[in-house]
DNA sequence: ACGCTATGTTACTGACCGGTAACGCCCTCG
DNA sequence: CGAGGGCGTTACCGGTCAGTAACATAGCGT
């Protein structure tokens, strides 16, 4: 509404082509499979070209990396949301974690971690992709076993790997069987982290969020 | 050495095109991905060319059915197999499924499970593929439901699918981190199995193979 | 020896893919 | 006003893909 003339229609100015083609390769990748969606669907689905698109990312597999940054960006993210909302409260963020988890399930369509799906689709080991994702996995790992060492769990590193493995593992069977396993998987974290939970006398704080069992 | 003519450098016959083919095609998909390997070239890492491939399976998609249907199916077996070894001992045979997760997880690659990597491949929801890998996961989270229930599990359907999700975890993240938690599922299998293990009153034998934690 | 079937060989089609060249447009900034 | 940069458009390249046609060959049973 700024400098614009006023009689003009107000087309609604469409993001700049780099978001558009980042978002359209989104959508697609994650929708059809990375090899199955050639660079002309992810421009036109980006009403833009191909030519804008190699103006952008130098080429399909630049565009991959740029995707998969981007999904591991917002992954990482999910992090800091959750010590930002329960400051000081391991306890609270790691059922913050599960309620995401459980969301994830849920909400998000039947097509898992796009991720770990890329990891399946690229297999070359030198690509650029399999670096991004090794790494977003590893730190996602960590993360956890950091929280459930903040929340003074017996075997932080114990307990992580098998919050870690039954979540990869519901992303994964959600793509087989949408409605088998997966979709049980927050109970199963709820009741195993009330199994390994710490004992009162740790420094967490234990108010409202304690493990609650269904 | 029946009927063969004597001096004939015995040039080891061959196995049949289509054996050749559905081995080197397993070898291929696996390795690269399904979407990654052309026809020529299974064709040709068959000792083979096209033609013939094309005269056993009428279309790529065929040969991928027929290719996942095999892995299925020895997949299937493998309850069979279990049960066989130790008839009428569901703990032994349970014992027998982690040591062969255990094997499948430090033998083989790091290729994770092959019908499921085919279920991130094939998205295509009316892809001949797509039944096989679904009644497949499905038959084998129920062969675990059935062998905890014979076991005299409290709960089998519980355990059957956390069990069922560490292990497909395992494998999708064994594609990811490869030293990661994947590594050490067999021991979580342990002693999540030894948490829930029926009491001593049920029919199982309890003989030599009661749950060992480490 | 015959004929049938399975296989090998070569060449081809049409479609699609990733990637590029060349040109023209429009907007903005100076 | 002019210049330049971002963007759109079209056409094209070489390569690869799935799938087919036509023909040659080898093995086998009869």
């Amino acid at each position: 509404m700024a400098s614009r003339t006023i009689n003009q229609p107000a087309v609604l100015p469409l993001p700049p082509p780099r978001e558009r083609i980042l978002a359209a390769a989104r959508e697609l990748f994650y929708r059809h499979g990375i090899r199955a969606v050639g660079v002309e669907a992810i421009a036109e689905a980006a009403s833009t070209n191909k030519m804008t698109l190699y103006r952008h990312f130098g080429s399909k597999d630049e565009l991959i990396a740029a995707y998969l940054t981007e999904l591991a960006k917002e992954g990482d993210d999910i992090w800091d949301q959750l010590s930002q909302e329960h400051p000081g409260d391991p306890q609270a963020q790691i059922e913050g974690w599960v309620q995401y988890v459980e969301r994830i399930l849920t909400d998000c369509g039947e097509r898992g971690c796009a991720i770990a799906n890329a990891a399946v689709e690229m297999r070359e080991f030198d690509h650029p992709a399999r670096q991004i994702i090794d790494d977003y996995k590893m730190r996602k790992r960590n993360r956890l076993v950091a929280l459930f060492r903040e929340a003074g769990y017996a075997e932080p590193e114990q307990v992580a790997d098998e919050v870690f493995l039954l979540f990869e593992g519901a992303r994964i069977s959600i793509q087989c069987c949408s409605s088998g396993p997966a979709v049980r998987v927050a109970r199963m974290l709820r009741s195993l982290l009330a199994e390994h939970a710490p004992k009162a006398h740790t420094k967490s704080k234990m108010q409202k969020t304690s493990a609650k069992r269904s």
